[in-house]
DNA sequence: CATTCAAGTCAACAGGTGTTGACTAGGATG
DNA sequence: CATCCTAGTCAACACCTGTTGACTTGAATG
């Protein structure tokens, strides 16, 4: 039987323990300094743990981000939202999103140089958006570019907010910056060219 | 006195000449692959020259960099402008821009791990667009957002089209891409907040 | 022709990288 | 107690990086 507490030296032993540790550090390494400038070596020290243990468990860089850029898509129920709602709902959905942890931001930095990541990007939010674009535009073409344009804007606030770190939008407060970017969400998905 | 063409092995061997081409060729090469996964022997390949020659000129690789992005930001007449299309305007003007040489390609995937990149990026779109956007709000601070706003927009489209390649955004046309992003450059910079 | 100075090359350095394989703890099980 | 398997460490490998200093080339000048 298991003991409670068996003075463990430092930390338990345990296998799956570890390697979420390892994931979570490598996730916040990937986040700050993108692919190439976060090093095994560094993610292994946050981690409390040898270089060789993170290749045991991950089998390599890539891998590793693979790993740490797992994301569960989350989208809020839309059924019930009214149509003219939606530019609102979803671009607090979004903010809301890329704080709460910092997975986008990982891929976001990681896929300026890293196809692997800017196709994983590609798909959040092929997932997210093109669904909603498809319940209001009929012609799938249609539907694809305005799911991208709303993209296009979600991505551009991201990167200029978390990325590029324009004062004047780190400094906006959620219901500022979602006032601001609905229309444009709202038009993009369900508005005219104008 | 200089001869003409004096059946030179293989190139003029002129400084200046040759420093260009190191520039040019690492441009490209921070365009394509961002600032760490370019390296000095790579760009003195593709400029056909010794990688001590690329130091011996531009002296580390940081200011390698700063040197291949160089950019002379021309904006276009807007005083003639009719304030109603200077969203239109401006979407033309950043899309001929990013598309005329891969300078601002370069900075972009540089900024997202590069600090200096980044300020860059910052400057830039401080020096194109705050000027806009004082002359249509006079309070200072809410052109800065508005200013930043546009900027998100543009970077947006930027990073889709260039960087992630979302099919749907790659596709469109510089007039129907203009058509849709015209209107939000255009409530950023001069509408109201919906 | 001899000199000179910029243009350019060569070979090496010191350090960091991902990755590997052999080794060592350490707790449960027989 | 002996065994066994997992968790973990150690030391090294092969390679690539930015950067340096000594050297060579080559064309113009005196």
């Amino acid at each position: 039987m298991a003991e409670v507490d068996p003075q463990m030296p430092d930390r338990a032993r345990s296998g799956p323990a570890t390697r979420e540790r390892i994931r979570l550090a490598a996730r916040e390494r990937f986040a700050r300094d993108g692919f190439e400038r976060t090093t095994i070596r560094q993610v292994a020290g946050d981690a409390g743990v040898d270089p060789a243990l993170v290749m045991r468990y991950f089998g390599s860089k890539p891998q590793l981000f693979a790993a740490a850029a797992e994301l569960d898509i989350r989208m809020p129920r839309l059924a019930e939202v009214p149509r003219e709602h939606l530019g609102e709902v979803l671009a607090r959905h979004f903010l809301h999103r890329w704080e709460s942890d910092d997975t986008l931001q990982a891929i976001l930095r990681a896929a300026a140089t890293n196809s692997e990541a800017a196709e994983r990007m590609r798909d959040v939010f092929a997932e997210q958006l093109l669904p909603v674009a498809r319940e209001l535009a009929t012609d799938h073409r249609e539907a694809a570019t305005r799911a991208a344009l709303a993209a296009s804007q979600v991505l551009g606030m991201a990167l200029t907010r978390y990325v590029l770190r324009f004062p004047a939008v780190v400094e906006l407060g959620h219901d500022e910056l979602v006032a601001w970017i609905a229309p444009t969400l709202q038009r993009y998905l369900a508005g005219d060219r104008d």
